[in-house]
DNA sequence: TCACATTTGTCCGTATGTATC
DNA sequence: AGATACATACGGACAAATGTG
């Protein structure tokens, strides 16, 4: 009757030991019993615990590692620690599908536009002091970085993500952060953006912040629009 | 001068072995020389070739594979195939990052209504015979399995990801679907949604399917928000 | 159905590099 | 500078899984 049988079993794969491993100490981990900080225990340690061999427990920690659960130090006194990296692994997977998935220039605009004017937006609503701080902090950086013939456009990308910080939405926060992954990937990949660039970035910036400030919502949003627009023509043409 | 030094070049963690093995073979398959469905050599012939032991090879595989590039099957004639399974990897990504930053059930609703609604407008502008063929395939689908006592919220939140494709921008497809694998887990973990529940929600996408065929923008967007926060309330309600 | 070959999964022992004290 | 502790890496071996003839 079912031309296509429904998917109820989860795909219950593979039964690997270091997945099983892998899986239980980040459950140790998302429960709070390991928490931030806190040391593993060395390999051969770990391997006497779980009771397998070391090679079993390497592998588990490179996908601990991998996943953003945990770090790895050499040397004495080192060993697994375990560190949020969760938004790095995050944003590199993320960069992963956009270059497969040959997605345009174009398409990345378009939904930084739509996507950041609704994070403009709820930022208006939410923003406190110490956002305001952060991004007047953040173009006063930018600014000296920029004097000082100095690479800039690591701070201008900051700005964005401040920005979504202070709308108060910790999806915002991770999607932002992100799509920026992707913009700085483009951006560094086409040589350095020039100082002259980076300045005029830095002061739409500035403009954007005043209006915001100034709760002037309409302003910033047209700013932040022509903004993006702009940053567009900084990216790689070809392809 | 500088009471912080910037942040010049990269990292430069570590250089260990099996990483560099992994984004080698990574550049491969970016770069086109790898295709899906290749097969790579063992791991006895990698490491004959790259001149390693077995050990690093399967450190590298383990990169690999969380990172979405490569499946491992074992047994004869198996081996590591060349798979795109980056959307897998963010997803889950995405909800770790979900998790560790406690992010609430008012945040995430919050985040699918902006960009859902962005996606939608979008969507409306680029829909074609093929996107509503296939979102009227998935209701009759739904339809079919509550009909049979069957769970079908999975085709519910394929719904979702289908009206993101019928946007034509590959960054909301990206969004989109990890968004939903959030909203998967967390449906999935407060036990089953009721057929009743199910059904309501297929009706939903129904009438909203119906507005977007007859190009009725506004009554679209309404449908589509007001369905997002009926949603919310099947959502677990602790924590 | 059954044996076989291939390949991954796992373990052990050992050596080397590296960071800390 | 030396000792220590740890990850990194190598090689060999066997078990388990899986497709093939």
């Amino acid at each position: 009757m079912n031309s296509e049988p429904a998917i109820v079993f989860s795909p219950l794969k593979t039964k690997r030991r270091f997945e099983e491993i892998s899986t239980k100490i980040k459950e140790l981990i998302l429960k709070g019993v390991l928490k931030t900080g806190d040391r593993l225990p060395s390999e051969t340690e770990l391997a006497r615990q779980f009771k397998v061999g070391r090679q079993t427990i390497r592998e588990a920690l490179r996908l601990l590692e991998l996943s953003g659960f945990i770090t790895v130090q050499r040397g004495g006194s080192g060993g697994p620690i375990i560190e949020n990296t969760i938004m790095n692994t995050l944003s590199s997977s993320f960069l992963d599908a956009f270059k497969y998935s040959n997605t345009t220039i174009a398409e990345l605009t378009l939904a930084r536009i739509q996507i950041e004017t609704q994070v403009l937006k709820e930022a208006l609503k939410h923003i406190d002091d110490a956002d305001v701080r952060a991004l007047r902090e953040n173009i006063v950086r930018a600014k000296k970085m920029t004097a000082e013939g100095m690479q800039a456009f690591r701070a201008n990308i900051d700005f964005h993500k401040l920005l979504a910080k202070a709308s108060k939405n910790h999806v915002f926060v991770i999607v932002v952060d992100a799509i920026m992954t992707v913009v700085a990937n483009l951006l560094s990949r086409r040589g350095e953006p020039s100082p002259e660039e980076s300045s005029y970035v830095t002061k739409s910036h500035e403009r954007l912040l005043d209006s915001i400030v100034a709760k002037r919502e309409q302003e910033a949003i047209s700013l932040l629009q022509a903004h993006m627009i702009e940053v567009e023509k900084l990216f790689p043409r070809k392809k």
